[in-house]
DNA sequence: GTCAAGAATATTGTTGACAATCATACAAAA
DNA sequence: TTTTGTATGATTGTCAACAATATTCTTGAC
């Protein structure tokens, strides 16, 4: 009874029709997501490796994995590091997502099966509701929008949107909670959700699909609003960045 | 003065910023999309390696890349086949193409410079209504249409957007294709791309996108129709496949 | 003290070999 | 005849070592 390197060297809570290349690459991205590294921070194969107790073969295809998701920046002949977002950049992501959701969310009131699933619905959003009320709990907030827009995820049924959204939103993650950050914008969010069940018990595709766009539009405005006015809060203390002055010049 | 083998192995004329293995991914899509493989045949590492002349260390790599393209499929321990699409699938692609070719264009319309490539613009929708005009010719309509949406790709400023549509694009190729295929939708389509000249002309960015998303809806519609009026037309004769029957019964 | 050239180190790119797993063919038993 | 077990070959998964390249450090001249 011989064990893999698999069971070995990773959790062996995942389901094993996952490869040993992909579990990296989840736990990887929820470093970086966590903040484990900064935006810029390199990121060398032979650490990864040992961290994580395999070769460096698969940690080059979980790293090139991670670049396609855009978490990471892969150069030739210069190695990974974390993707640092110009504001220009996080705009441009925050512009896709939102027609994008304006489709999900107009799949989800044009579902015909919708009474499945909108009793949970709308006790995610009751939870949301009572959170956005108090002016404190704004991680609580973050992480419950996080949940709901997971499960809106689950509920549409074209899987390449629900990839892509899951992505996207990912790659804007600490930018989505910026924009959350104070009390009125959080009022602002929980009103727009509101009026989504609403369009969505009625069916009415239409609306929406223009609160969704909206609701994204409002969160990129607020980030952005944020990131301008303290533009240098990300770009510090990591000795390890790949041209540093060079990347600092262009943020 | 040595030579690595990257210049020994592969064209090189490419630019030496891409890697090896973007060189190869670029190459096997070509491949792919050009029907070099059939949609549900197998792709063995070590017979890409033999022909490309590297190991199968980079192969693997580059196939994780194609499968982010979702130009093939991964599982794990049964190796790569090329992806093939279900008609739900091929709906999935192009409903998203649809907002984002709307955001795109709507974008387009509403660049202040867009009076710097408007001209080469009306060029080739010019070119793409001679072609249209001839009951013949359905390929070269095709081509140009593919260089107009290249195009288009370029002018556009969204980096992000422009590689995302090229990828969906990409994955519905031979698709879109089908949809252009009659004289008819030919017509339509020129239409199309008039109007939307004019839209852009004009800045009315509302116009553009609508004009763009029905245009995706249009193709997305013909495709579809052709798909089930002729439904076993790509499932045929590869005797390698994973698990043949299988993957002929979900079909 | 500053800058440049070269050596030394660190890191990525690639490879061939081995281990683990899967698919097929074939034989034996029901 | 069908089913089950087994052996064999094919294929993927992983690794450690080597080659190529990039970065850092040292040395020396000015």
């Amino acid at each position: 009874m011989t064990f893999s390197p698999r069971t070995l060297s990773l959790k062996d809570n995942e389901p094993l029709t996952r490869s040993l290349v992909e579990q990296m690459a989840l736990r990887l991205s929820d470093r970086i997501l966590e903040g484990h590294y900064h935006p810029g921070q390199r990121i060398f194969e032979q650490t990864i490796a040992d961290e994580f107790q395999v070769s460096r073969g698969p940690v080059r295809e979980c790293l090139r994995l991670l670049e396609k998701d855009g978490l990471i920046t892969l150069v030739a002949r210069h190695g990974a590091q974390v993707t640092k977002l110009s504001i220009e950049e996080v705009k441009e992501i925050f512009d896709i997502r939102a027609p994008l959701n304006g489709l999900r969310d107009r799949m989800l009131a044009e579902d015909p099966r919708r009474e499945l699933w909108l009793p949970d619905l709308k006790k995610i959003v009751a939870e949301l509701s009572l959170l956005a009320c108090s002016t404190q709990n704004a991680d609580r907030y973050v992480a419950c929008v996080a949940k709901l827009n997971h499960q809106l995820g689950v509920w549409v049924s074209n899987q390449r949107l629900k990839k892509i959204l899951a992505s996207l939103a990912r790659q804007t993650r600490r930018y989505s909670q910026l924009g959350l950050s104070t009390p009125a914008r959080r009022q602002q969010s929980i009103q727009h959700w509101q009026k989504m069940v609403e369009a969505i018990e009625k069916g009415d595709g239409d609306t929406a699909q223009s609160i969704a766009c909206q609701r994204v539009y409002d969160s990129r405005d607020a980030a952005i609003h944020i990131l301008l006015n303290q533009p240098a809060s990300a770009s510090n203390d990591s000795p390890t960045e790949i041209k540093q002055d060079l990347e600092a010049r262009e943020a």
